[in-house]
DNA sequence: GACTCTATCTCGGTA
DNA sequence: TACCGAGGTAGAGTC
């Protein structure tokens, strides 16, 4: 990784025009090529970036920075303030928990969570626009669509409407009704979802997680 | 800001939990107390952030950054191979030209390049799922919804026939019809667009604002 | 390679 | 402050 501190001009063109005048910015520059041009202040993001692959030209006075799609990053260089590299070498990479992937593990496990009676027919059942997170039986042996969010929004609403319009198609499953479960469910979303027709549910991923936890715990010790 | 390269190993706790095996990477502090680290591959993001309003507090062997929603990262320190520090002062700023927000004002000064007679109503005007971007009324007198995007995907249309739905129900405006407006748009929203009845309709923004311009200049000379 | 969807999205605007 | 929509979204997974 080089670390260049410079006072500095860039112009960006690509996707859309951007100048930034003359100031001293750090530019980042990644073993893979990615380039990164950060202010001291006032945002984590870069002002701007080029991400690889990409073909890095440095003159004496600018450097070029351009890719296939015919985007182009020129960085006109001032002054140079300092300029270390150092090599990182390789990571072992994030380990992530919590994300919507684990909420509908556990939902999966636990329908009745949503709603008493609720079983499920299948995770990830396939319709021809798209994958519907649970497909479930309800206690009357009605077919339910369930979506999944970590963070319910007015889209999610939208993604099982289309769901259930197109499962309703199918007279093996007809009639099919929605449960939109979230950690958080917004307003707007609240109200499309009851324009819909659609039961919207927050669901306690930690408190869900323990309690499965505990059930799991209590398993083993029967089994042995 | 401080550049400080190190081996470390970090754990994040708050909207989800994440951890990191021990590396070498950078740890970057901007003024504000934003800080991020950042590993040398395979991504323009940092692995791991905190964004300011935070508070860090560095011991010998770790930092901690917390703020007030109860997220926490914290950095076990292993070896410090540098520590710079160097005030980059105020940045003037990104200049951007080309996003939505322009083709907005423009088409709100001049509706009629959307439509002969078109005049307009209210830009924003707000619904109980959001706001429309412009209400219109046609030369007949009857309203329409315009939606205004960069670049005219399949959720653009989606988001206008929300709209269109909700103010259907205000029986002052109702019937109202929409004008989908984009510099470019994708022919999946232009098959929805035809399929729930509403107009595609593609804008030269190069064009539509060297026209203002022109008329800008033509009224300054008539002024003086 | 193109398409789809998630995200500790980030960021700006507004009520 | 909370909420919503835009983004040069980026990045991961799938086809």
């Amino acid at each position: 990784m080089r670390l260049v501190i410079a006072r500095c001009t860039v112009d960006y063109s690509g996707r859309l025009k951007a100048h930034l005048p003359e100031a001293t910015r750090l530019i980042m520059v990644k073993a893979d090529g990615t380039l990164a041009i950060h202010s001291d202040g006032n945002a984590s993001k870069p002002l701007n970036w080029m991400i690889a692959p990409n073909v890095l030209e440095t003159h004496e006075d600018r450097w070029e920075v351009s890719n296939s799609k015919g985007e182009k990053l020129t960085i006109w260089i001032d002054e140079v303030l300092e300029d270390v590299t150092h090599e990182l070498g390789e990571d072992p990479g994030l380990v992530k928990d919590g994300v919507e992937a684990h909420l509908q593990e556990l939902l999966a496990a636990t329908p009745e969570t949503l709603e008493e009676g609720l079983t499920l027919i299948r995770r990830e059942y396939q319709t021809d626009i798209g994958p519907v997170d649970l497909l479930c039986a309800d206690s009357a042996g009605a077919t339910v669509a369930v979506e999944i969010k970590r963070r319910g929004e007015i889209d999610g609403v939208e993604q099982l409407s289309r769901y259930i319009e197109r499962l309703n198609n199918d007279s093996r499953l007809a009639p099919v009704r929605g449960i939109f479960a979230a950690q958080s469910i917004a307003p707007q979303a609240r109200v499309m979802a009851e324009a819909r027709g659609v039961q919207a549910i927050e669901v306690d991923y930690d408190g869900l997680r323990e309690a499965q936890d505990t059930e799991l715990r209590l398993f083993d010790l029967g089994a042995h």
